[in-house]
DNA sequence: CGGCTTTGACCCGCGC
DNA sequence: GCGCGGGTCAAAGCCG
């Protein structure tokens, strides 16, 4: 692909060339105002009803009905900009870390897409051997330490399928709310970049959610934040402030808690689903220009997207809600 | 005092 | 083999 992503690129958030492919992510924007506070209730009503998470739904076996109910949804409060699912084939990466799309022909005039890999749930060639290479090494490592095969161990976990989606938010905060309660483990400078990335996971017993937050070098008012894996439980009761999240910007207040219990993952990007890739395949996803500008939900709706996405998604995704 | 953040160290994979 | 970069760990400190 030799096309510059017009002048907008997306700084793989994935950097994904230790996990497998294979595994169905999704990025998306969204153009929030972090000040500002609705209720979260009023626009996903729909999604409600579904207890899949997008996560789930997007996995091999996946069942899309769930999910295309959550796309014949009202209208979001917030604007999903792009979303990129990838099956089995990389990103076409620009360089190293840079993931440049291409799905042109899915963008809208007015429209910002940013581009995202997946990782993951694959489970062949390289992170086949690595696993095995891992596997192979708890099982040698009876006489090692037992530190080291728990990190082995830890690894393999890693390997297997994590999920992951990707969005982008406008924000003025880094870590926005999204009901679920995190605990930041780590922070590192990221390359090519003057912000840094954080490490947050579900503070939740035995959810291993992950999620990373940096911010878009691009454009830092940009946040880009990347969930993995899913959660395991519905979302705390008790959250500081509310429930909602005091912090949470208008394009997370359509979240609702049955699917976020399932992703931790914002159902606003699901509400408002973009068409992100080529009708060729699963490839990326690219804006044609670097503003945020805030795409229209009826793209969902419109004929071309529509075909885009359901190239993407089984048709019975699509399939409006009465 | 418990929960969280910070931050340097460490591990690992990858490219050269 | 070495260096780089990403991801994670864990000790220390902070805060309510």
């Amino acid at each position: 692909m030799s096309d510059e992503p017009g002048g907008f690129y997306y700084h793989d958030p994935f950097h994904d060339d230790r996990y497998a492919t294979g595994a169905t992510a999704f990025s998306f924007s969204t153009s929030t105002n972090s000040s500002l506070y609705n209720s979260p209730s009023q626009d996903l009503h729909g999604l409600g009803s579904s207890h899949m998470s997008f996560t789930e739904s997007l996995h091999g076996s996946t069942d899309y009905n769930t999910i295309e109910t959550a796309f014949g949804l009202s209208p979001p409060s917030s604007q999903l900009f792009s979303v990129v699912k990838e099956e089995q084939k990389p990103l076409v990466m620009d360089g190293g870390d840079t993931v440049v799309g291409v799905g042109e022909t899915a963008v809208t005039p007015n429209s910002s897409i940013s581009s995202s890999s997946t990782e993951a749930g694959g489970d062949e060639d390289t992170s086949k051997s690595k696993k095995d290479r891992l596997q192979k090494e708890v099982e040698d490592g009876g006489g090692e330490s037992s530190k080291k095969v728990n990190k082995s161990k830890k690894k393999i976990e890693k390997i297997k399928r994590e999920p992951r989606f990707a969005f982008m938010t406008k924000s003025e905060v880094d870590h926005l709310e999204d009901g679920y309660r995190w605990r930041k483990y780590g922070q590192k400078a990221v390359k090519n970049s003057p912000f840094p990335r954080s490490y947050y996971r579900c503070t939740t017993q035995k959810c291993t959610v992950k999620k990373r937050v940096e911010r878009s070098f691009q454009d830092p008012s940009t946040v880009i934040t990347t969930y993995e894996g899913q959660h395991n439980h519905q979302i705390p009761a008790t959250l500081r402030g509310n429930a909602a999240g005091v912090m949470l910007p208008p394009s997370m207040l359509t979240m609702t808690p049955p699917l976020m219990a399932g992703t931790g993952f914002p159902q606003e990007f699901i509400v408002q689903m973009a068409p992100m890739y080529n009708h060729g395949g699963m490839s990326s996803f690219y804006p044609q220009s670097s503003n945020l500008t805030p795409l229209h939900h009826q793209q969902l709706q419109h004929p071309d997207d529509y075909g885009l996405l359901q190239d993407m998604f089984p048709s019975t995704f699509f399939k409006q809600e009465p």
